[in-house]
DNA sequence: GAGTGGTCTAGACCACCCC
DNA sequence: GGGTGGTCTAGACCACTCA
């Protein structure tokens, strides 16, 4: 091992580190627990506090896993969710075209009064009662993404959603054909984890995480859907084909090159 | 019952530091500065270690911005880009729209080796001589996108790209009209800010940034450019539009009203 | 109870900016 | 030179898991 200090040129500890966590991890066999964090830290030359800020960027990729009072450990390269944005398709359907087996965990159906955020979405009055379903979708024996879905009690009651609900609102409401539906208008954007959705995928608070904010439409118009949806990075694909479109019927610059 | 702990309201300094930190912000002008770290740290009660944690969610959403050797400072509301996914813009034409101002800084024009990743998005042997192309988009007074593109040599030589470069490989090889593009193939992903992106970007190293993995195509099929963007969360907005589809039909006409 | 990862502290030194 | 944010350290206590 390299103990290079001070020497010509001045390397920060922390690539350094990433290189000989990278090194650590390939030659680790999957499922194998990799040295404790003070002794890990004490084999590499740094404080805990460096170690563990190296090591979330291999856990950002789903290389390696820390379970709290049991070990960090190394995971295979997961089997990854891909998908089109341009069709909505539950994380179950999509799933289950790769014979990947997914689980729903944490599942809570509550009625709630509707925040700012969700009257707005939902084009109703703050306060009107709505539905809440959050629940953890889990693959490959982790959490992999958080959902939560909040609807009109209208669309959606609450007994109604406690039987025969396996993980999707999309897919319920598509099995009960009513209200039938046309689009979803989603907003991406890239997150670092709150507090609860940290505990509930199992990683740690301000890890990165992919977020989709979308609102599910009816042919009417009405909104009937509005949802936060948590994925993990390295376990989901998503893209997308985007359009060239020429602007010569617009407006006529004078930049020649 | 969502926050029951095990042994009661236990509530971590992280939290409440999230919530002094907000209302100091939100009660702090525009453009002034906040006091500084260690002095900070001990008005709040936390170590240092613990308050700049806190602020990274704060950074993250454009709320402050802190440089090296000047201070911490609190920004406005950011004006914000926002754009469907559905088409392929580039950041210039999509401020323009709105009267944003934005520059172009950092650029970096380069021939370069194809590596592995750069061969198999562009179709090309590893090796194959690339022109690299990378710079910084600024607006409203810091850097806000980063932008890679590569492509072969064949498509565009240095010495092209260096007179009339504006920002965007796309805006250029439309205005040239040659070779003729029909669409994009964009992957969505949330990374923390690598070493180098963070330095470019003016953030710290592992904050969350949304992320587009591209490949442009011309009419015949080649792939013209390969192009990595860093968005930072907080001035973006990217919107898409999701079909629901019916499992039942493949092509269904169904005029419903 | 022993060992793990999760959080926090107090202090140090560095790179950078401005006077 | 003096102050700022950026990085790193050594150590402490906590919550969690499992024998």
């Amino acid at each position: 091992m390299a103990y290079k200090r001070n020497h010509g040129e001045y390397v920060q500890p922390f690539q350094r580190l990433q290189v000989q966590l990278a090194n650590l991890i390939n030659n680790t066999t999957a499922g194998e627990r990799l040295p404790s964090e003070p002794e890990l830290a004490k084999q590499l030359g740094v404080s805990r506090a460096t170690l563990r800020e190296a090591m979330r960027t291999f856990e950002g990729q789903g290389l390696i896993r820390r379970r709290q009072g049991v070990g960090t450990f190394v995971v295979g390269h997961p089997q990854i969710i891909e998908t089109g944005l341009e069709v909505l398709e539950s994380i179950e359907s999509l799933a289950k075209k790769i014979n990947l087996p997914v689980t729903m965990g944490a599942l809570n159906i509550a009625q709630v009064a509707a925040n700012a955020q969700q009257a707005e979405a939902l084009q109703v009055a703050e306060g009107t009662p709505l539905v809440q379903v959050s629940r953890v979708i889990r693959a490959q024996e982790r959490p992999v993404a958080y959902l939560i879905d909040v609807l009109p009690e209208d669309v959606l009651t609450p007994a109604e959603l406690r039987e025969g609900f396996t993980g999707s609102v999309l897919d319920f409401l598509l099995r009960r054909g009513n209200p039938p539906l046309t689009q979803s208008l989603t907003e991406i954007r890239a997150v670092p984890a709150p507090s609860d959705v940290a505990h509930a995928l199992e990683v740690q608070r301000g890890d990165v995480l992919l977020m989709f904010v979308a609102r599910l439409f009816a042919v009417n118009g009405q909104v009937v859907d509005f949802s936060l949806s948590y994925f993990l990075p390295g376990y989901f694909k998503f893209h997308i084909v985007r359009s060239v479109v020429t602007e010569h019927a617009v407006v006529s610059n004078n930049s020649s090159g």
